[in-house]
DNA sequence: GCGACAG
DNA sequence: ATCTTGTCGC
């Protein structure tokens, strides 16, 4: 699938909100995607005060989840940080740094929202979106959404509820350890978005694929 | 006007 | 995100 998308990143924040209602409808929120023989993991480290970001895109085999592949570029942020906006100003570095990967990966596991967003359009939904490639949310903190702490098992999870509709969800990935905020991207449900964090939550709070891309784009 | 707010 | 030492706990 090519990218049928093309436009400017480096927008006003009132033209970057229409825009993102805009792409909203050509969202798949649903299971749309085949065999995963491989994961990828990305994150962004700063520099320069925020003006020169990092990005870093490591891929991990399946179900091995050995690096099989990685990546790591730095470029000019076009954009400052706004929340609801965080796309614009994490992604021209990520494309590009997907654009150095020996071949596209599987599927993605982005470090913030994907549907539990403001606009149901985060960084993992529109990264998603804009590559074609099926995308996941997981973010350290709630952006978003109303909910109830769940289970201290791993694997207990409950509902990120917003503007009566269930956008996402805290997910424990490890016993009594703070819960996850996932949620589906592009091409993946919540249900199975949930279900491949937990497959790359091994021995830590975070998933190996977000681990090592962060890793990386720390030095 | 006030509070919230991924990274 | 980033600026930063020590420190509490398994």
């Amino acid at each position: 699938m090519a990218p049928p998308l093309n436009h400017p990143w480096n927008l006003p924040p009132a033209e970057a909100r229409a825009l993102q209602e805009r792409l909203r409808p050509l969202l798949i929120t649903h299971d749309a995607f085949g065999q995963v023989q491989s994961v990828a993991g990305t994150d962004l480290g700063f520099e320069d005060d925020g003006r020169v970001a990092r990005a870093a895109v490591v891929v991990l085999e399946f179900p091995s989840l050995r690096a099989i592949d990685q990546a790591l570029v730095r470029r000019p942020t076009p954009m400052p940080y706004i929340p609801g906006l965080l796309s614009f100003r994490e992604i021209p570095a990520l494309l590009d740094a997907l654009a150095c990967l020996r071949r596209p990966p599987d599927l993605l596991l982005c470090d913030g929202a994907g549907y539990a967003h403001p606009r149901r359009l985060g960084l993992a939904a529109h990264l998603g979106l804009y590559t074609g490639i099926p995308s996941i949310g997981v973010a350290k903190s709630r952006l978003i959404g109303a909910y109830e702490e769940p289970g201290e098992a791993r694997g207990a999870w409950s509902p990120l509820v917003d503007q009566g509709e269930i956008v996402g969800a805290a997910l424990r990935t490890r016993a009594r350890v703070s819960p996850l905020f996932v949620s589906g991207g592009h091409r993946v449900g919540l249900m199975t978005a949930m279900r491949w964090v937990l497959h790359c939550c091994t021995r830590y709070r975070l998933p190996e694929t977000t681990r090592a891309a962060h890793r990386l784009a720390s030095g």
